[in-house]
RNA sequence: CGGGGCGUGGCGCAGUCCGGCAGCGCACUUGACUGGGGGUCAAGAGGUCGUCGGUUCAAAUCCGACCGCCCCGACCA
């Protein structure tokens, strides 16, 4: 420890607010360059390749192949998929000394689909999975706590072609079983959630979420069947539809009266029998949406039934100009100034009758609102946003809560939208020329080391699974100026490694106190500590970083202790 | 991108309102003592106070512009 280049700090920087991101920075793993980039110092690269090295070995058993691709990559490609557009600002742009306008590459999907159209050409080479530990970039509009999202990160990225359906089908189980038990192996516990699959679509797509409270996604879980979701997609059930039998439109006054609340109050129904409008731009077109007036939009789900990339609520101003009357709007006798839009109701708007809507007049509802009969939507789909407490949507009866938790995984079906754009295609067994099926498979390694660093410390500092720790074993020499003593530190280390563990030696002429309190933050699984008292005894003194108090063994019983404390620890972790 | 906060030695901070010698704790260097949970004493080194410009006899402090970092939100294949 003489020699590691890093040091360990009693404070925090004050930009560290979660336990990770304190711990990450006291412990010497990383320094911060610039917001949302990192070096890895060596302990923290250590403790990287480590999870790489599970990662690897998962993939491998999976039936994937590693290889690496470029960072840097010609604009072109991304043009040619589409998908330029798609990314926006994220992607780090710039031009070369030719003027060429090249990418950093913030993903993978165009590059290894041009690998597979210059190297694959028959069914009898699928299928195909390979992939790559690299760095991704992404310009951020905001990185965020420390590790958890970054501009330049290490990302494992898989792709998968295949030639049907089903063999994708096993192409993607292989990988959902390799990532559940690479979250085991690293002893962080994942959720598998049903995840948004964006304009893409396709009924594939899972995230692996580590529930706590320092997530930015929010997940919906059902607390008695096994129903999760990410709330960016999740269902629920919308309950028995109010109204009965269709009763006669009829207008009905309601002063000073423009929201939900005050409707139901003021005409004495329950809010679930009344229908609320959204008035939003849709990539700038306007989208009169409907749903009822209990429930929420899922602003997201809007935008996917509308294949629309952005979403956002129209001001007022916009809503005007549409001759649409805020708090008062409903599609009912609105044809004129429906014209231009596309009119979307949620599923629970057509199960209902009798609602009250808007009159399309200030101060004017109606009542017996009847969807098919007093309008029609363009489109109805599920646009409800689901909240806590909703009943979960397989009818097993149990409300959903909801959890912050953070995305280490995302597993998804790509189908054919870059196969088929980039012309990627291979003779079928019927001499004819066919699409490849594939998956996209990505793990976020720093944030997988984050959220290691958050599930296993104490107020103390790190626990490291071993399968994670930088080193097995950290060794302690106390009085390590006594000839004695630094002979004894000397063949524990050698012994230690000669039994293939790996030792993190702190041969620094520090007092006692400073090295335990840096051994609890480095946080290796067990402590080996070498001191004049115990040579004395003829013992060595041997302490797992989560037990509470050390034990003293004889040096001849050393390695089968700390053999068994380890693997104490990793079941502990898993 | 909207809102909020911050920038003073490696880390944590005070000083800024009300202009007048750039400070404190930790860390670092040297020496002595000490030696099982961040020890004590003594002597040191290290800072153009984010940058640029302005006001002033005088600017960390007042004014302007810019840069950077953090948090909330929007966004996030």
């Amino acid at each position: 420890m003489s020699a590691l280049f890093g040091r360990t700090l009693r404070e925090a920087p004050a930009e560290a607010e979660t336990a990770n991101h304190q711990l990450l920075l006291r412990a010497g793993l990383a320094v911060q360059l610039a917001a949302g980039v990192y070096s890895y110092m060596p302990l923290g690269w250590r403790a990287l390749r480590k999870i790489e090295d599970i990662i690897r070995d998962e993939m491998d058993a999976a039936g994937a192949q590693e290889l690496l691709m470029p960072a840097i990559q010609p604009i072109e490609l991304w043009r040619e998929a589409g998908r330029l557009e798609a990314f926006g600002e994220t992607i780090f742009r710039f031009a070369d000394r030719r003027g060429r306008e090249q990418v950093l590459a913030p993903t993978h999907e165009e590059s290894v689909t041009d690998l597979f159209r210059k190297t694959v050409q028959s069914y009898r080479d699928l299928p195909r999975r390979v992939y790559q530990i690299q760095n991704k970039f992404r310009d951020e509009a905001r990185p965020r706590g420390g590790l958890i999202r970054v501009r330049q990160f290490i990302m494992k990225d898989a792709y998968t072609f295949d030639a049907d359906d089903e063999a994708f089908q096993a192409s993607y189980d292989a990988m959902d079983r390799a990532y559940t038990n690479i979250w085991r192996r690293v002893g962080v516990p994942a959720t598998r959630v049903q995840a948004d699959s964006g304009a893409i679509g396709g009924k594939s797509s899972h995230e692996f979420i580590f529930l706590t409270g320092i997530g930015e996604d929010t997940i919906a879980t059902c607390g008695a069947c096994d129903y999760a979701a990410n709330q960016e997609r999740a269902e629920f059930d919308r309950g028995a539809p109010a109204g009965g039998a269709p009763g006669p439109l009829t207008p009905v006054e309601t002063p000073g009266v423009t929201t939900i609340e005050a409707l139901a109050n003021f005409l004495d129904v329950p809010a679930a029998g009344t229908a609320k409008a959204g008035m939003y731009l849709a990539d700038g077109r306007p989208a009169f949406a409907v749903i009822r007036g209990d429930l929420e939009f899922n602003e997201l789900k809007l935008a996917n039934s509308l294949g629309a990339r952005e979403v956002r609520p129209m001001t007022d101003d916009e809503v005007a100009a549409e001759g649409w009357v805020a708090g008062y709007a409903s599609p009912v006798g609105l044809e004129d100034a429906l014209a231009n839009a596309t009119v979307i109701a949620d599923t629970s708007i057509p199960e209902a009758s009798n609602l009250v809507a808007g009159g399309n007049r200030a101060d004017l509802h109606l009542r017996n609102v009847n969807h098919g009969r007093d309008w029609r939507a363009d489109i109805v789909a599920d646009l409800g946003l689901a909240r806590a407490g909703d009943p979960c949507p397989t009818g097993c009866g149990a409300a959903l809560a909801l959890d912050r938790g953070i995305e280490l995984g995302h597993i998804f079906r790509l189908g054919t939208v870059f196969s088929e754009p980039m012309q990627a295609d291979f003779s079928g067994a019927d001499g004819e020329q066919h699409l490849p099926i594939m998956g996209s498979y990505g793990i976020g390694v720093e944030r997988l080391l984050a959220a290691v660093i958050e599930q296993n410390h104490d107020e103390h500092g790190i626990i490291w699974p071993p399968s994670v720790a930088p080193y097995d074993v950290h060794l302690v020499a106390i009085g390590f100026d006594r000839p004695e003593v630094a002979a004894a530190v000397a063949e524990t280390e050698a012994a230690l490694e000669a039994a293939g563990l790996s030792v993190l030696s702190d041969d620094r002429d520090e007092r006692p106190g400073v090295k335990f309190t840096d051994a609890d933050l480095l946080g290796m699984p067990v402590r080996v500590t070498v001191s004049p008292r115990n040579l004395k005894q003829d013992v060595v003194e041997v302490k797992a970083r989560a037990a509470a108090e050390a034990e003293s063994v004889p040096a001849s019983a050393l390695i089968d202790r700390v053999r068994a404390l380890l693997a104490a620890a990793g079941d502990g972790a898993s």
